[in-house]
DNA sequence: GCACTGAAAACCGATTCGGTCAATAGCATG
DNA sequence: CATGCTATTGACCGAATCGGTTTTCAGTGC
């Protein structure tokens, strides 16, 4: 492992980057270190000569991922409690995060849904340690009436949930994506929004 | 293929939606016949029993894709002008088909992807021939004069097919949805859009 | 008892798996 | 140029899995 840490950042970056697409897209077990060396432009035995193994390698991504992630809130997140602010806030996060390394989400994500028993244990426990992190996130402490009387603020936030999930399988599946176009449509997105569902006193 | 063509119909179906799944999750290459067998509640002798070989398996969903979504089409797709109306129209149609294929839309966004040189050609010659579906769902003759002036529609529409991504992303990852509530959700979004983004005489 | 059939187990050669290792290429130092 | 050192690799390992085939078998009608 510190044979990998030794290494130059920007190769180090694009092994990770390899490999989050990898598990990202495929899973724990039809990932391969193979397909992994391949995209990251190593022998496969490198591989395992910076990691030791698969598994090894996997659960550094996750803590990798924890780590970035801690960062980047902690840099960006701000003590912030009008709604659309806080969404803009974390759509920035994202984008800054996928900028960083692009298949960050799509691999997120994919380490909550993995059912592998190689290493759902060990996945769980780290997720567990990490809970913390849900919390700055959370929408609660929200300034609710600044919406519209008739608005139903929960399907609002499922619709801004499901706009959010769109968006980052759609950047996973192009790669060559255009980030900044790809922020400020979501936050004219939020502006939209917010313009048409705030009572007018507050837009 | 005549062979699984006169299969019980709800065995049928058990198959062609373990292999959807497996070919939806995995791609091509990395779903294997042993993984939709093992779906399937078959063995995978079977599988070439019934289809031959793997990529003729491929090519029937693919083939079988197109003449549910057809039909599905043809039923529920009448001559609608209005944006949401026809929204909702093709939610419904989305729905429906998850009703009948969980995994038939994620199959679908995945052959859109699919890289493999066995049936990339394949592919394209099949999606070239079934090109005329998309006529039937695009947005061109629609009164876009009914919404507010100051509304950006093509941002409304891309944040319309966020959500479409959004929901499909989901409903792929949690194989137990509730679609009556997911269908509620979504018709209830079109509806608060429609409310917010409209002319008030038109809502 | 026998023939037929639908399904699964066992099996096939080939490929790929995670992982190892000997050999090499590059490169600094003498 | 020789030497040692390190980073990297192609070749390799046994095991597993691949797509696909063959054999076996349980059930059923006669």
């Amino acid at each position: 492992m510190d044979k990998f840490l030794s290494l130059p950042k920007e190769k180090q970056n694009k092994i990770i980057d390899a490999a989050l697409t990898a598990f990202g897209t495929n899973g724990y077990k039809k990932a391969s270190a193979s397909d992994i060396a391949r995209a990251a432009g190593i022998s496969k035995a490198m591989v395992f000569h910076y990691f030791g193994s698969k598994k090894t390698l996997y659960l550094y991504l996750i803590e990798f991922c924890g780590a970035t992630l801690e960062a980047e809130f902690n840099e960006k997140l701000g003590a912030v409690n009008d709604f659309f602010d806080r969404l803009k806030m974390i759509s920035g996060v994202k984008i800054s995060l996928m900028k960083k390394h692009p298949a960050i989400l799509s691999f997120l994500t994919s380490i909550y849904f993995e059912r592998d028993k190689d290493v759902q244990g060990d996945i769980e426990a780290i997720l567990a340690k990490g809970g913390s992190l849900r919390n700055k996130v959370a929408f609660d402490g929200i300034d609710t009436s600044k919406f519209k009387d008739n608005i139903d603020i929960t399907l609002v936030m499922k619709m801004i949930y499901w706009i959010g999930e769109g968006y980052a399988a759609q950047s996973a599946h192009q790669p060559d994506i255009d980030y900044d176009v790809l922020a400020q449509d979501m936050n004219a997105c939020f502006e939209l929004l917010k313009n048409s569902l705030y009572k007018e006193e507050f837009v």
